[in-house]
DNA sequence: GCTTGTTCCTGTAGTAGCTACAGATAATAC
DNA sequence: GTATTATCTGTAGCTACTACAGGAACAAGC
């Protein structure tokens, strides 16, 4: 299998593929006589693990660790622990994201919106610390 | 004021200021015989919107059409669409990181964890497709 | 054998929003 | 006069790609 059958058969894109290999994520294929990379279905099951990682949200570093696991013989545990660290951040991002949501919500409200030349918004911006608890002074 | 002053009393880095500088979000401002720069308090107040504008989320992009507005006489109806644009994307980022939360949450709750040579978690990366929806069939 | 079209190759530069240097000057302290 | 600090410019690095440019390989048609 080509770079371009890889490509469509698991959704990366052609220049990402060529990207995970130069960034050590995926290892390198053996070449034709002609200089072309030459896929197995082993190579193309990997890739869709990397994949399924990104779009869980794991970063590249995350990946090469998970894949060394892998390779290396892993236990439960480890995976866990990384798994759960990746969880961790994520629902610190959210909670960060809903403060902000609120805060844009709050600004917002204050509009009245239309042709108004003045807008409470930018008074906010200009003038506002912005609240990281509810408990403290204006 | 020189530029480590507006740093610290703004808590912008120096990089940063420079940074912010050269991409256009804020403007240049005059400088000393020595060739330094020089700042005022106008500076300062445009540079703390800044800050706040990225503590929010906003990107450079977004600020600089806020400060357009800001600039150039803005009514509250462009800031509130901006703003309320804003907060649209952010609702949705949280959507999606609540979908992978939930879904790292159920990987982990697999695990048995400790020393087992295996683990449901890789297990689910080499063969499970991410779940976009409840109602799609496996 | 020749041409055309597609696929693939390498290498580089761009994206966002900084951060971190290197090496050179300016200003201040003593 | 010297030591230290602050600032200057310019460049490279970070993440995870994406988008080229310019060239080579391969398949198909004539």
């Amino acid at each position: 299998m080509q770079i371009g059958a890889l490509s469509k058969e698991t959704g990366v894109h052609i220049e990402t593929i060529r990207y995970y290999e130069k960034a050590g994520v995926m290892p390198k294929p053996p070449r034709s006589s002609g200089g072309r990379r030459l896929y197995d279905d082993e190579y193309k099951s990997r890739l869709s693990f990397v994949k399924r990682c990104r779009e869980l949200g794991f970063s590249l570093d995350d990946v090469r660790s998970l894949l060394e696991l892998v390779d290396g013989g892993y236990t439960c545990g480890e995976v866990q622990d990384l798994t759960l660290a990746h969880q961790q951040e994520i629902k610190s991002k959210i909670t960060d994201l809903r403060r902000l949501d609120k805060t844009l919500g709050k600004l917002a409200a204050n509009c009245e919106g239309g042709d108004t030349p003045d807008c409470p918004v930018i008074d906010a911006l200009f003038v506002t610390p912005i609240k990281r608890s509810r408990n403290q002074p204006g």
